[in-house]
DNA sequence: CAAGAAATCTATTATTCTATAGAATAAGCA
DNA sequence: TGCTTATTCTATAGAATAATAGATTTCTTG
């Protein structure tokens, strides 16, 4: 009990943490920002945590880690490689609307991270990012991706094309499916050979 | 000759803020920083910027400028949709290579910009999307374009995947042409018409 | 309820930052 | 050379910042 309530509560400070970074950036939130969004004085953030950087961090690993984990069963299972282009991209902007401060912290604010602070969430996002390569590794062996497809680039531009509607999308007005499926779309028809 | 001396210094001062806002953020630069890069004293600054967000405001108005200028031709000209879509897509990576602080600032930075220093840049960048929107319109019309596109989402996409190249593009390595053919590619591919 | 632990507050320190005013230097020109 | 203007420097005001230490309140649990 003890325990369970201060984990709540370490979860209500990260999400003003997250909410004051996503809308400031690192460098513009002050940790006044993030003590008067809870109510709370500034000094008593550091019950929570040993500094601003540190806090950071913890923001940035919650936003990267609802990437991983959808893709490694995707790449598991069965179907085509169009299929599992579709699902990869949902399931890549599926965290935009559930996490959506979070992983707009991590996209646009994990470079403020120290090699020391930083290292896990760099960790992960490589994870992420070899896991993607496979998928198209796979589907260029298929045959189902162009030949001439440039890997990295291919990848790069999933990437790039999911990552921009976070500068945009705002998950109080309608769902992120119908563009995850959009977007989807026009990959699936950009990289796949046409017959 | 004493107007064109200005004009030079002039053009060094907003090349160092570029660099410095490109590298750190705008609240993450300080004017000490750019001054350093000049080798001249943070306070002599002032002599050509009346404020930090003036010259923030400066650097963007560069980056965008550079976007707008060739689209207008390119609607004017004649050629399929596709190599209209092709040539877009060219313009807008071009200053990415040629003007890459400036653009990074632009898409980065921007949203520190108040309603008053921002406004002149907002009205631009307004104007760019608005050119862009009418190349997709004439493309549904004339049947080369899917007419089941949504155009706002097809238009957010041509910009997101160009702007990301802006994460991991190093002009000092490579030219930003064969990026801008790839990319161009898939958004044929996947934007227009398949028989 | 009472003791101990957890959480927050008060107060402060040492920096850092933008911006300004006025002095000093450099450059252009009669 | 000496006058004038352009540019940079020195010095500082005034506000904001992250982080720490110790006092105080609130909660939990026996």
């Amino acid at each position: 009990m003890r325990e369970a309530k201060y984990k709540r509560r370490y979860g209500e400070i990260l999400d003003a943490a997250a909410a004051v970074f996503a809308e400031k950036g690192y460098h513009g939130a002050s940790t006044k920002d993030i003590a008067d969004r809870l109510g709370i004085r500034q000094g008593s953030l550091y019950y929570y945590f040993p500094s601003k950087e540190v806090a950071l961090a913890e923001v940035c690993w919650i936003g990267v880690d609802g990437f991983v984990k959808g893709l490694q069963s995707i790449l598991g299972g069965d179907g085509s490689t169009a299929k599992k282009i579709r699902a990869a991209v949902q399931n890549h902007m599926a965290p935009m609307a559930t996490r959506h401060h979070y992983v707009k912290v991590f996209l646009k604010e994990r470079h403020n991270l120290t090699a020391r602070t930083g290292a896990e969430v760099t960790h992960r996002a490589d994870e992420y990012e070899r896991l993607l390569d496979r998928l198209l590794a796979e589907g260029i062996a298929a045959g189902a991706l162009r030949a001439n497809l440039d890997r990295r680039l291919a990848a790069l531009a999933v990437l790039g094309l999911c990552n921009s509607a976070i500068d945009w999308f705002d998950p109080a007005r309608g769902g992120i499916d119908r563009i995850a499926d959009e977007y989807a779309d026009i990959l699936i028809e950009g990289l796949t050979v046409t017959p």
